[in-house]
DNA sequence: GTTCAAGTTCAAGTGAACTTGAGTTCAAGA
DNA sequence: TCTTGAACTCAAGTTCACTTGAACTTGAAC
């Protein structure tokens, strides 16, 4: 590895078009690797390039930064993507868009059949009904699936 | 407007299915409205579960508060909807979730169509390219609105 | 009159995915 | 050698939509 072929941040900066600080905070994520020039610089290898394509398309799909890490820890020998790879990969990605689709579609239904009513009753409108609160019985329950429902943070899951 | 008609916080939270704490944070924020008791707690007009059911109807179309305090705002006299607002609203919302299904169908097509190919360019390649680093060319510029992005939220829109 | 669940306020915390700022150092050209 | 832009680290800040905790008060029942 001659070092002449290494790139230094502002090129990756550019060529990826990931800021400087987010390509510091997926390297400390462990997304991606970097060697260290003498005065303690980094220096990227090329490859980094098509992993931060990877981890664009990633987050395009809606995958947070730990399944991203699940994914690139998944590929065999830890390496940057192959076509076969890419293959196997898409495939999943494209399930779970279809699924997000879906969920979309169920969701625009139930709205539809609202709009002939109007009654955004509480109770047995599956539109404003669908959230988990009433999910032990009723029709509205998980018209939308987690990855499409706006992240309630500071909601526990432990409970 | 009788008293006895009023109803306790705990009672709305119950019924409309949102914890006090986020009753109390919808009312700061101006979206419902509470009377007073003596002492100082809040008593709630029963059309407050209809506010709250809008709310909860809107947040899952992925409205944000200020969007849905916007939305309310737009009701004639500020009332809770009725039928014919609740038909136009809901034309309006369709619209929306249309436009996510687009794009995230446009987002399947560029992944199927890189399923063949494996490449995963940064220039070429419309998935990878997805993001609006490059929105001034290149055909993967807008494959998803920013109503299906992940929130950057640090990311300021001024500059 | 006592009890106590239910209510109150206010400040601070949560998580994700980064960004910003301050203060310092590196590296390459003139 | 000087300059200057690019890079470094580390802590703290940002947004959203709430939640949590502490410390206190109400109000309905017994």
């Amino acid at each position: 590895m001659d070092s002449r072929d290494l790139l230094p941040m502002g090129e990756i900066s550019h060529r990826s078009g990931f800021a400087a600080s987010a390509i510091r905070y997926y390297e400390a994520e462990g997304l991606i690797e970097a060697h260290r020039s003498g005065g303690g610089q980094r220096r990227f290898e090329r490859s980094v390039l098509r992993r931060l394509a990877f981890i664009r398309a990633a987050s395009n799909v809606g995958l947070s930064i730990e399944e991203i890490r699940d994914e690139l820890g998944r590929l065999p020998g830890n390496r940057t993507p192959t076509k076969a790879d890419w293959h196997r990969i898409s495939k999943h990605w494209g399930a779970r868009l279809d699924e997000q689709i879906a969920a979309l579609q169920r969701l625009k239904g139930g709205l539809d059949s609202c709009i002939g009513c109007g009654c955004l009753s509480l109770r047995s409108c599956a539109f404003s009904n669908a959230g988990d609160w009433a999910a032990q019985e009723g029709p509205g329950a998980q018209l939308l699936p987690d990855s499409l429902r706006k992240p309630h943070p500071a909601r526990r899951t432990s409970g």
